[in-house]
DNA sequence: CGTACATTTCGATAGTTGCCTAAATATCGA
DNA sequence: TCGATATTTAGGCAACTATCGAAATGTACG
């Protein structure tokens, strides 16, 4: 989960990834859709390849990404996990 | 979302909220779990605190630490909402 | 009152992050 | 092959983070 938290701590990883939840798109349209210059962009697509929440697919020139969400199963059961703690340990039910 | 992440992206702060996970405690016990000082733990407790995770409660001289939970809601929605999409564009089931 | 204890705040430092520009790599089309 | 396009890598800089030791704050107890 190091990664993880990580990439998901930046406000732009977190659009890229709103972004992809749509459809794939390439490096370049990722780009385009935000202020940021291209470089700025592969270097936050890498951060989420890092943490595997991306994977890159080549199609000729093109770089489609996509996601990839198995390595959020642990950190959603995590923090369940801590939710349901608080139950057990916080302030009793009215 | 932004302290939110930003607080969990700490080994140190994970496993803090883990402790509390059991039972609320204060922050003499909780800098005694860690190798890092006092003032160490405290920063990272005005971090969880600061993004809404625990909250203090003053018993006499002590402090007592405990989980809050509610803050989680809006980031598992989000994670759980990034799961589906995946299934939605991703590779076809089998 | 004064001492001891619990915790935080302050000040400094080493390491990290995000962003940019410039340069490199790779692929396609003429 | 040559030039254009897509994307990444490299290098550098300002801002931020984690950590520590020292000092400050606040509370309790004799």
């Amino acid at each position: 989960m190091k990664r993880l938290f990580y990439a998901l701590n930046d406000p732009t990883r977190r659009a890229i990834l709103d972004l992809l939840r749509v459809r794939s798109i390439t490096a370049g349209e990722i780009a385009a859709a935000f202020a940021a210059t291209t470089p700025t962009i592969s270097h936050h697509l890498r951060v989420l390849a890092d943490a595997d929440l991306v994977v890159a697919e080549k199609q000729g020139r093109y770089l489609h990404y996509h996601l990839q969400t198995t390595v959020l199963e642990e950190a959603i059961q995590w923090l369940l996990a801590l939710r349901r703690a608080e139950a057990a340990d916080g302030p009793p039910p009215s």
